[in-house]
RNA sequence: GUCCCCGUAGCUCAGCCGGAUAGAGCAACAGUUUCCUAAACUGUGGGUCGCAGGUUCGAGUCCUGUCGGGGACGCCA
């Protein structure tokens, strides 16, 4: 293992399991929330646990002492992993009870080797198991281009897909088409109305309810040099259908071009009228019959400002959906007797877990909030409690230029692309400023901002230290023209040499890169990973501007060649790390800028 | 009316499973350039964690209420 965090938890499990042989304390301790974290306060040691203080309660001793005790038996012990075996660390009971630890620097000597042995490896977790993970994320409409909305999405969701690939779950990055409804059928007339135009028709203004998008007229003059005049002036039922598929088949090109463009791929396109088409919805509703979980019944209106002027109770069909923590039970027809979104839903959902997933992730716009708790009320029934469905909600994105708000409007012709965006700026700026905040945090995306080139620019920042660690290995070769500065040979460099504090002030987070992988898996919060990357960059140019100021910090010094090899294998080093968090976030670490 | 999200420094935001004196960037102020990329760095000031209760040895974090902002509430997806 390499998670020093989780090394010395091991450790302190030992000697807590010592003093229960002992008799000294005794069996059926709560051991899960002894916890080892890196200190906050330097003053604090570098690592601490809480053992004392939350084991002093069940045993209703004092914790300071139950601290002492338990530092003693840390002190007798010796860590049992090779890397750390024979080397320092001590430990100190604290005022209310903590107990700090004090790392000696070859432990930390022992990380930076295992950074330079495993390279983008380190930070690889088995905290999955292998365990399988589906993820829907994007699931744009296919009635046009994605918006910088989805993009959002689409980036999060797609490092949340790599962030739970490191953290050991085999995952499945899934597209869930909304290919049927009023919606492409919208599309469809559209593209016919295009496909008129296209033909020499003079259409005139596209009417209301229609998508107006100049995309569309394209989309209509492949339809005209495909079909030639067939569905001219025919009636809407002779052609609705196949300008569907035709429409969607295009739109769905569309969107993946889209992806492509952000480099996202997704394993698993399902279409709701596929789902329709086969029965799985029939089949998904028999199964919460059986469980005898839907019924006919009547509903309250919605208690909304303006009650709907169409509104009256009528029986419909319902998944008792309160019985699972929703609010109220739902309902599964709409009055035309089609499937609601819901119904079919709750197949595409039941598809997945008979695919073999427990752990489902939605990723959804914040507008479909409302929507969590009947889907988790829904994989809890089909799955017997065995499945889990955790749903992020993406908050909007808000376009601005030089702290202009761009006004975007449909109408107007001013709605921005994602495409367009895209090019602009480039996707590894645009994937990596999606995660410049939480999720549920609405987000402003500045053109000029975020294409600036200066420190107040994270995705600059961070690009412009694995830039700078590249600068100096390329100086080194130059200073040592006969060394091998492969990570290899840097392994094996003199790494008890690196003792400055401002050296050990960039080793120390690098070494809690796995423990960052694991507990940002753990949350679902890709997030935390671009935040951890901007703190590694801080330090590392920090460090590097001491060697501005104290030549004896620098580098690469031609009068030293083994501390040059140390300090080149801490370069790499954060060279590594921060390669293998761009990793997670879809971005390329660059050589030079 | 009900449900969900948010409220932390002047601004934009982090804050892990409840833990020690609540952090970062920007802005403000004071500095650093013959030197591995100054496209950067160092330091200072700045807080009733919306408010009021509660649980706990301990609350920004959990619970209840309340105020403010956003979103959602059968036949949109």
């Amino acid at each position: 293992m390499t998670d020093i965090c989780g090394d010395f938890r091991r450790l302190v499990i030992a000697a807590l399991e010592d003093l229960i042989g002992e008799g000294a304390l005794p069996r059926e301790l709560p051991l899960s929330r002894v916890a080892v974290e890196p200190s906050r306060e330097a003053a604090h040691g570098e690592l601490s646990t809480n053992a004392a203080m939350v084991l002093a309660g069940p045993l209703r001793q004092n914790p300071m002492a139950l601290a002492e005790r338990i530092a003693g038996a840390l002190r007798g012990r010796e860590l049992e992993t090779g890397d750390y075996r024979g080397r320092g660390f001590w430990v100190a009971a604290v005022r209310p009870g903590f107990i700090n630890i004090r790392l000696a620097p070859e432990a930390w000597h022992a990380q930076l080797r295992a950074i330079l042995a495993m390279g983008t490896h380190f930070g690889d977790s088995d905290l999955g198991g292998g365990e399988r993970a589906n993820i829907e994320f994007v699931s744009a409409n296919p009635t046009g281009p994605m918006h910088v909305g989805h993009g959002r999405g689409a980036a999060f969701g797609d490092a949340l897909a790599a962030l739970l690939e490191k953290a050991g779950f085999a995952v499945t990055r899934e597209y869930y088409i909304n290919d049927a409804g009023a919606q492409v059928d919208a599309l469809a007339r559209s593209v016919h109305w295009r496909y008129r135009e296209a033909l020499g028709e003079r259409v005139g203004a596209i009417p209301e309810g229609l998508y107006p998008g100049e995309y569309l007229v394209e989309t209509g003059e492949a339809m005209a040099r495909r079909d030639g005049r067939k569905w001219f002036g025919r009636p809407e039922e002779a052609w609705l259908a196949p300008v569907k598929d035709f429409a969607i088949a295009e739109m769905m090109a569309l969107i993946r071009a889209d992806l492509e463009a952000l480099g996202i791929r997704h394993d698993l396109f399902v279409s709701e009228r596929e789902l329709i088409d086969s029965g799985a919805v029939e089949e998904s509703l028999a199964a919460l019959e059986k469980g005898g979980l839907i019924y006919t019944g009547v509903l309250e209106p919605p208690k909304g400002k303006p009650p709907p002027e169409d509104w009256e109770p009528r029986p419909q069909t319902l998944f008792r959906a309160a019985r699972f923590g929703d609010d109220l039970d739902r309902p599964l027809r709409k009055s035309d007797g089609s499937w609601t979104y819901f119904a079919v839903d709750i197949a595409n959902h039941r598809e997945k877990f008979r695919r073999g997933f427990n752990n489902l992730i939605d990723v959804w716009g914040a507008d479909h909030g409302g929507y969590v708790k009947r889907m988790q009320a829904v994989v809890s029934a089909l799955s017997d409690g065995k499945a889990t469905l955790d749903v992020k909600l993406i908050q909007l994105v808000h376009l601005f230029d030089k702290g202009q708000p761009v006004r975007m409007s449909k109408r107007a012709g001013t709605f921005v692309t994602l495409r367009e965006v895209v090019e602009e700026v480039g996707k590894d700026v645009f994937r990596f400023i999606m995660l410049t905040r939480r999720n549920d945090q609405t987000l402003d995306f500045d053109f000029a901002k975020v294409t600036e080139q200066s420190k107040d620019n994270p995705v600059f920042y961070v690009q412009y230290a694995h830039a700078r660690a590249a600068s100096v290995m390329r100086h080194a070769l130059e200073a040592f023209p006969l060394e091998a500065l492969s990570d290899e040979a840097l392994a094996g460099a003199p790494l008890e040499r690196l003792t400055d504090p401002s050296e050990l002030a960039l080793l120390r987070p690098l070494a809690l890169w796995p423990r960052v992988v694991e507990s940002a898996a753990q949350a679902h919060e890709p997030h935390r990973i671009a935040f951890f990357l901007q703190e590694v960059a801080a330090e590392f140019h920090t460090l590097w501007t001491k060697g501005k100021e104290e030549a004896t910090l620098r580098f690469i010094l031609a009068s030293d060649r083994e501390l040059t090899l140390a300090r080149l294998a801490l370069v790499r080093g954060l060279a590594l790390v921060v390669a293998s968090g761009l990793a997670v976030i879809g971005v390329e670490p660059v050589e030079e800028m």
